[in-house]
RNA sequence: GGGCGUGUAGCAUAGCCUGGAUAAUGCACUGGCCUCCUAAGCCAGGGACCGCGGGUUCGAAUCCUGCCGCGCCCGCCA
């Protein structure tokens, strides 16, 4: 209830300076009532009593007299065991909405623009997406829809695991299956795998390997030919889940630690110019105050190994050099797991010690928790625990096929495929981007593939009964944008509540990087619309009401379809 | 051992940043609602020592502190 605080909040400056308190003492206590049954804002008193001694009743009341009539048209007040309630007066609600409706922007304001680098999703090559990649390419994706959205300029990053000692046993791997197959016929289920099952057990083959490596490194044609098979291979993998999921990325992010290789060495040169750089057991690294090892000794960040190769906090550190020096940003965000806060941190301040990054330069790791096994412990692919994604996504749109043939049989089969995609993808995405990002959660198809409650399901259903009722009368909604909205019922005016709050909460997740604070904003906007569809009759109302009620339904659906398509989540006109 | 995160009805979560009133939502459970715009829905109901103990405060799920449980991280993997 922004807008209802920034209503009051001048009527009550005077009223306040007028008794004697100062602004600082009651500033912040103005806010949302924490209960909507007693009224959208509240003023609670009880703290005046100390600078005025008086009861924090007698505050109030006296409050409510001074402010007298000025509230007159946007909120009733009352007071109450020391509070002050204000709640909307329908007529002032009526007048945001209005403007919402006219807005294509829905009253979302643009921000000044700034730059803002987004690293998310991340695979590796050779291997199949897995479930454990579904909440960095999820939530980033969400992020870069909803900046953008805010008038930022979002440059996405996805940062391939491309490069590494790795590659030499896959690469062998590769060589031992026979170059003439073609890349499409590299099986990445078994690929890795197989490859590492391999190098454990046959030391010949191992040692084969760690020549590639070294052959890869110096960049031979050879090599990085076949190294070249395996990246797109990889990439048509990749593209193949980006596309099904309706995932923003393309080639033109790609940011693999390959991009960075050459520019390693600077980061050891400049590091050491500055003269953080020193030597521990052969290694070149970086030690920062504070953190220490499990024996308690110093834990220095590892820029260069001893054997002369890089880290990833290397890759890392010349990946904030280029976005500096070449991509013109000032903010990071680094959509990656939880377990990666330490490193972060630690490469963060080496950049700010270093100099590579100024006070200006906003780097923030935006940490999920970890998808777990039914064992309680992070699913991971190395234990062969985790679902592919593919396999997941596909079984995901099969379920909600089932359920929309059995709902509505008579959409076309060319529709009702449309429609199971949006549904069963939507379903995956609201489930990770509903809850807070920071919680673990535990892997399970039911849980993820659920269609009924606060699922993306429900929210698309309530934007397509709203479509259903305009195709119903074949009313041009571009019209409706003129009509005039009034509020009697309770709960179109609950509806109303709802709607207005709706750029507050994308503010909100934008600036905490927290897409289930939108997510919470949309379920209850489809809650008090599903309350009110089923009391107020749009079609069969009398003309004026008729006319506002489709302006709000056109809101409400506009206001879904918008904060849907946020979360990167479609909107079926019909399901 | 240290650090980060987390603990809210049977289960899953929101609320915690910025303290405020009777702790909100979904699943599951009980009962009701389709001759009327999509019942994937709506209405009503039961179900909570908000991990435990201290502290601050007129007031604590929220802030501070100490425990406990769970997860993750803690030098040459990414």
């Amino acid at each position: 209830m922004r807008d209802l605080v920034d209503a009051i909040r001048p009527l009550l400056g005077s009223v306040m300076s007028e008794i004697g308190v100062q602004e600082s003492d009651w500033n912040n206590l103005l806010a949302g009532s924490t209960d909507s049954t007693f009224a959208d804002v509240a003023l609670p008193c009880h703290s005046l009593s100390k600078v005025l001694r008086k009861a924090p009743n007698t505050i109030a009341d006296e409050i409510l007299e001074n402010l007298g009539s000025t509230t007159e048209g946007i909120c009733q007040v009352s007071s109450i065991n020391g509070f002050l309630n204000f709640s909307a007066d329908p007529n002032w609600l009526c007048e945001i909405l209005q403007e919402s409706l006219i807005d294509d922007r829905l009253r979302v304001l643009t921000e000044e623009p700034r730059v803002i680098v987004i690293d998310y999703s991340s695979p590796n090559v050779a291997k199949h997406m897995h479930v454990g990649h579904l909440r960095s390419t999820v939530i980033g994706d969400a992020l870069n829809r909803m900046l953008s959205h805010k008038g930022h300029r979002v440059v996405p990053e996805n940062h391939i695991g491309d490069w590494g000692t790795p590659f030499g046993m896959l690469i062998e791997h590769l060589i031992d299956l026979g170059l003439d197959s073609e890349a499409q016929h590299i099986d990445l289920s078994t690929f890795y795998s197989d490859a590492r099952a391999k190098f454990d057990a046959d030391s010949d083959f191992a040692s084969r390997s760690r020549a590639r490596v070294v052959r890869m490194q110096s960049s031979e044609p050879e090599t990085i030919e076949l190294w070249q098979m395996l990246v797109d291979r990889s990439l048509i993998h990749f593209n193949e889940v980006y596309q099904r999921m309706g995932i923003l990325l393309s080639n033109n992010d790609l940011a693999g630690e390959s991009k960075y290789e050459s520019a390693l060495p600077r980061v050891v040169e400049k590091l050491a110019e500055v003269g953080l750089l020193e030597e521990s057991d052969g290694a070149k690294v970086v030690y920062l105050d504070g953190w220490k090892n499990r024996e308690g000794e110093p834990l220095p960040l590892i820029i260069q190994k001893a054997d002369g190769g890089y880290n990833y906090a290397t890759s890392d550190l010349a990946c904030i050099l280029d976005r500096i020096e070449n991509v013109g940003s000032r903010d990071f965000l680094y959509v990656v797991g939880a377990e990666q806060a330490q490193h972060f941190a630690m490469v963060f301040e080496v950049a700010r010690n270093a100099g590579f990054m100024d006070e200006g330069v906003n780097a923030i790791h935006v940490p999920f928790g970890l998808v777990m096994g039914t064992d309680g412990k992070k699913l991971a692919s190395r234990t062969g625990g985790a679902v592919h994604l593919n396999d997941l996504l596909i079984e995901a749109v099969e379920r909600a096929d089932a359920i929309v043939a059995e709902k509505s049989p008579n959409l076309s089969k060319d529709e009702r495929a449309e429609v199971s995609k949006m549904l069963g993808i939507g379903a995956i995405k609201y489930a990770d981007l509903s809850t807070d990002r920071n919680n673990n959660y535990t892997f399970e198809w039911e849980k993820m593939l659920s269609f009924d409650g606060n699922t993306a399901p429900y929210l698309q259903y309530a934007h397509a009964r709203i479509c259903s009722i305009f195709s119903k009368d074949e009313i041009d909604r571009d019209l409706i944008r003129d009509s005039e909205i009034i509020l009697t019922h309770e709960r179109e005016i609950a509806l109303a509540r709802a709607l207005i709050r709706f750029p507050e909460s994308l503010d909100s997740a934008c600036s905490s990087h927290s897409p289930h604070k939108l997510a919470t904003q949309l379920h209850n906007i489809a809650q008090a619309f599903g309350s009110f569809y089923e009391v107020c009759t749009v079609l069969n109302a009398e003309n004026s009401t008729k006319l506002s009620r489709l302006a709000l339904c056109d809101l409400t659906a506009r206001t879904l379809q918008t904060g849907l398509d946020l979360l990167g989540i479609d909107s079926p006109h019909r399901m």
